[in-house]
DNA sequence: CTGAAAGCGCTTACAG
DNA sequence: CTGAAAGCGCTTACAG
């Protein structure tokens, strides 16, 4: 089957193009390069000699000499978290179509690692860098800092760290966490748990250090929510209980210890879930106790997933838009690149409140 | 905060290390490089030198005289589907972990897009290609053969295509559609639909053409489901009824039509549903008529997720190692890279059998 | 329009 | 051990 014999397992260069097509090494750069202007004859020589020998520029002596290498890479926590999933799809369909190569890798929040990542790519001359920063809002950023000062323009997604002076695109967290809540408050219910909220190291937090916490050391998106969370507390009139916040271990486990103890008499009539992680282990305790949605428990959701509509029941969700979120952040990272310079701009995408069958309303008593 | 105020743009050079250092270029680049021998006190200066200066090698201008990128290209239908996505991290942990960069590449099942695709990671001279070619068994692989005959490894994985010279990391889907199959079977299940099955044109498709279909037209692993199917079938003593096979178009619409024939008096009393779109589209269909599950329709679903396990009924599923399946495949394509070559080889990964609760038992009559 | 030369920042032989 | 030179394959001025 094979049309063409193996031949020689080298790439053909420039100079052996413009050799066989008896002309100056120049005029071949110039029409496989495509600028300058050459003669029709010289052209069609050129390029007919390219394709008899099935010539492809060498991007990298390309961008040896042009200082471009037409590659981004984006450092995010999990590219298997389907949040991060469709956010990356969004990134990588329009660097491609602008030419771009996209390089991938995972952190899982750790910042060893996002160093490490901001230093293969910066060795590797990319032209820009799309980074969802692990370590919460007042994280050591002297690598990501140090990339932008040495001059390639990075865009922070998802979050932001405090200080750094960068593009960012990022959704509304808190009024996404402010109109779920709302909507909890005015089906009726007053004890909605939060998974999950900022982490804070004291045993007991209190409602101020569930604030600072979120203003401060917490991932802005993570801390944004419980600040939605509690704007609409307050636009309630109703006090937010620290108790029903989950304060502990960021992790699927974390979600279910503090679920172990808010769910049950008088516990959490509802939770909201921010991550899919705290989704799934909500649901998974809720049977695993008997507890019926939204009979017994009513729920919202965060990153929706096909999942969650055709779940029994569904899950009213905040619908995040991810794809959009990748292809806002990588039109700003390319517009950086080509050198318009408005100053960093902080971008906010709007969620779209779904809603579907997993919230309760419940009747409320006297007072 | 700025400790460092950013001073030249530009990143500094080997040679200005050099001269900062007081030696000849050659000294430094062997103690930068980490290649040849040197004497401490060159070392120490050298060193000094690039930590003042900031120095960081350009991994390009390596690569140019090298002749490696340490760089490879993943090609998918989809980097957001959690099938891709899981084996993508599994790629792109294992590359890192080796130094290496992972540009990747979305081609939606879209020929055109792949051969796009080989062109932009050759042109970037990426040291190999990761691909799921797209476009069935019989695919026109000649963009994917002229990689390779251009010497740039390639591994094939979750598919093959006939006749290519390449390794391949494929999942047992032959094996796991059996088993899929068998017990639903041996649950007492005769009418057992398949969604999806091999693509075929003709209206109504024989359990011959089906056969044809999936041994020669049909995308590998889509194909070998089908005949783990029949497998299990013909085991049982049972005659497949192709009308019980999905043959038309492979979205989650399809899989609707499809249902919309099959569920009903006298229809199916099981499906077996071998992507997520199938999967999501058999859970709605079968809300939206009514059917309860497992009660009045049982499922399989391949491609494990989280979602999976706390749906109400927790979904039986085939799960499939994709992590490990990354891990494999960019392992493979290393050894290639290193120039081990042992010939091209097939690599076959088990899937595992979840055994949950939306299967139900039917009791058979007499016959 | 066309070609020879220099340069991008490294690594690789080659002399010393 | 150390340094000057050549070369990787392009692009970019510079003369003709």
């Amino acid at each position: 089957m094979k049309t063409v014999p193996s031949q020689e397992p080298s790439k053909p260069t420039l100079s052996e193009v413009s050799e066989r097509a008896g002309v100056g090494r120049s005029s071949a750069a110039r029409v496989l390069g495509g600028y300058g202007s050459v003669s029709a004859y010289t052209r069609d020589r050129v390029l007919a000699a390219a394709a008899e020998l099935g010539y492809e520029t060498n991007e990298l002596a390309r961008s040896m000499s042009t200082g471009v290498t037409k590659t981004i890479g984006v450092i995010v926590a999990d590219l298997a978290n389907p949040y991060f999933a469709g956010v990356l799809r969004g990134v990588s369909d329009t660097t491609r179509a602008a030419g771009y190569g996209t390089i991938v890798i995972s952190t899982d929040e750790d910042q060893k690692r996002e160093d490490e990542a901001v230093r293969l790519l910066t060795a590797k001359r990319v032209d820009g860098i799309i980074v969802a920063p692990a370590g919460g809002r007042q994280a050591d950023a002297s690598a990501l800092r140090s990339a932008i000062e040495r001059g390639t323009p990075l865009v922070q997604i998802d979050r932001t760290v405090d200080g750094l002076d960068a593009d960012a695109v990022v959704l509304d967290n808190r009024d996404a966490a402010r109109e779920a809540t709302d909507y909890l408050l005015a089906a009726g219910h007053r004890r909605i748990a939060l998974a999950w909220g900022p982490a804070v190291p004291t045993e007991q937090a209190s409602v101020a250090d569930l604030a600072l916490a979120a203003r401060t050391t917490e991932i802005t998106s993570v801390g944004e929510r419980y600040l939605g969370y509690a704007d609409a507390f307050a636009d309630a009139g109703v006090a937010v209980d620290p108790l029903l916040v989950m304060t502990g271990e960021q992790t699927a486990e974390g979600v279910r210890d503090f679920l172990a103890g808010v769910l049950g008499t008088d516990g959490a009539t509802a939770v909201i879930a921010t991550e899919q992680d705290a989704v799934i282990a909500s649901l998974g305790e809720a049977r695993a106790r008997g507890l019926r949605i939204p009979q017994d428990l009513s729920i919202v959701s965060f990153d929706d997933s096909p999942w969650a509509e055709v779940h029994e029941p569904a899950i009213t969700t905040v619908r995040q838009p991810l794809r959009a979120l990748g292809e806002n952040a990588a039109n700003l990272l390319l517009a950086r690149i080509a050198g318009e310079a408005p100053g960093p701009t902080v971008t906010h995408l709007s969620s779209e409140f779904v809603d579907r069958a997993s919230v309760r309303r419940v009747k409320r008593g006297g007072r």
